[in-house]
RNA sequence: GUGGGCGUGGUGUAGCAGGUUAACACGUCAGGUUGUGGCCCUGAAGAUCGAGGGUUCGAAUCCCUCCGCUCACCCCA
């Protein structure tokens, strides 16, 4: 058969089989957020291309060569968002977030797109939990966004992470480690990749974080941002080391590490930058959640300078890490079936049905009405197949004598018949005695 | 953008030193006596073997091109 459509290269279709495992992240998302006091924020999965451009950093390559750029029919310039920050502070702005009390806390749940080529745990649509804090400049911020972070993960369930961190700097110790960093480069620029060159020209600091293996030797001799750090720059580190040590102490089997070339790919970041991963892994890829602090970024996006930190977390990549546990190996996908299901056996019957199924799915319960199309065995291997937990037969003959048979716990090998009348109430109180939880 | 692996019914696979009706498991559907499931039994539907071209008397099996999936690199969540 020739399989017409197919979803887009580098998208997933969410199937019932997932549904359990999203559901559960998305709501530890939300509610370690919401313990945080961080409420949620829905931007728009598109936005003007030029806020991007500005906000997220021109010589990017999520910009250069990631972004999925259109023109709407009115002619405006759109981008499907990449990322989660740029249009929170887009929106922040917009709705003069900034005459609220400071701190602000907003968390943001959401697809992103990424023309990227796909692999493990990289997509062109991924889904990010993210979590941004406005207008508090403390390194206690940048720790409470970390602690958040992590906080989120243990309560998924994933053990044994390391978070790295880094300080990038900024204002004069960022152009004094700059300058530092290209009178070394210099001499080194000849043998580099046309790549490099490149980001040499656009943004020298991200050749720290060049993984090409012949640049390797000369990255280790690189100036570190970290020695320029003077000032408030330096002060702010140093308080937020301290800080994070005591606070990673909190936690079980997670650590932190220093790493003097950690640099993020987006170019709003300033001084603190942080990536926290799986102890096992090595490629940047594994990286499950990462942000840092972002002081200048409202401002160039024309608001009122307000400091900011804030972090993104890849949904699949957490899903991804969560799988790879053994106590998610197992039983992963089993549906819940519906709380009943009805077998009417005549056409009054069938009006019965439908009346008993509205009374009661106003309490919540679920209810599957046998397939008509099927025979009566058909229907039964149906309600077998679904894993209907309770199942309800009747016909004329029970609607005469307001009387008949409901088999509890059907999808079990311990079914309970019992003798019911034909009545909503009469039938809930079956299905939640004491042997139900309901 | 670069490189590796793969592409057979809904799913997972077998077949591939070329040879008549492409096999198996699971799944689906229908039956196994009148209105009662799960096990079991019987039967059915369903793939022109990713697409196109070539070699050959003959190709799912060999060659080429393209497409798709996947993994890795760059970079990112």
């Amino acid at each position: 058969m020739n399989m017409k459509f197919k979803a887009p290269r580098g998208t997933n279709d969410h199937l019932p089989v997932d549904e359990h495992i999203w559901n559960f992240v998305e709501k530890t998302a939300r509610k370690t957020a919401h313990t945080f006091g961080f409420h949620q924020i829905d931007t728009p999965m598109f936005e003007q291309t030029e806020l991007f451009r500005r906000g997220v950093g021109e010589g990017t390559d999520v910009v250069q060569k990631e972004m999925y750029n259109f023109k709407d029919l009115g002619n405006n310039e759109l981008t499907l968002r990449p990322e989660g920050t740029a249009s929170v502070c887009r929106a922040f702005i917009e709705h003069g977030m900034h005459n609220e009390a400071y701190p602000v806390r907003l968390f943001y749940l959401g697809p992103m797109f990424r023309h990227e080529r796909p692999q493990s745990g990289r997509l062109r649509q991924h889904h990010q939990f993210g979590v941004e804090i406005f207008g508090d400049p403390s390194p206690e911020a940048d720790v409470e966004i970390i602690n958040l972070g992590l906080s989120y993960l243990s309560n998924l369930g994933l053990r044994e992470l390391t978070v790295k961190v880094n300080s990038i700097g900024s204002g004069r110790s960022r152009e004094k480690f700059q300058e530092a960093l290209v009178q070394y480069l210099i001499p080194f620029v000849s043998k580099f990749s046309n790549e490099e060159q490149k980001k040499f020209k656009i943004n020298p600091i991200r050749i720290l974080d060049s993984k090409e293996k012949n640049l390797q030797d000369i990255i280790k001799g690189a100036p570190k941002p970290i020695d320029f750090l003077e000032d408030e720059s330096k002060e702010h580190w140093d308080s937020f080391l301290n800080i994070l040590s005591s606070t990673i102490k909190l936690f079980d089997g997670f650590n932190y590490e220093i790493d003097p070339n950690l640099v993020r790919g987006l170019d709003y970041y300033t001084n603190t930058v942080f990536e926290i991963q799986p102890f096992d892994s090595r490629s940047a890829q594994s990286s499950v959640l990462s942000g840092g602090r972002y002081d200048n970024l409202v401002e160039s996006i024309g608001g009122p300078k307000t400091p900011a930190a804030g972090f993104g977390s890849g949904l699949e990549r957490a899903i991804l890490n969560l799988m790879k546990q053994p106590e998610y190996q197992a039983d992963t996908h089993n549906l819940n079936g519906p709380k009943l299901m009805i077998v009417p056996l005549s056409e009054k019957a069938k009006l019965k049905a439908a009346e008993l199924a509205k009374e009661m799915r106003r309490n919540n319960i679920s209810i599957v009405i046998g397939p008509q199309s099927k025979s009566i065995k058909g229907q039964l291997r149906y309600a077998n197949a679904i894993s209907a937990q309770n199942l309800l037969i009747f016909g004329d003959k029970e609607l005469e004598i307001n009387k008949t048979l409901i088999k509890l716990k059907f999808n079990s090998n311990s079914v309970n018949e019992q003798s019911v009348a034909i009545d909503s109430k009469k039938i809930l109180d079956k299905l939640t005695p004491e042997n139900e939880v309901r």
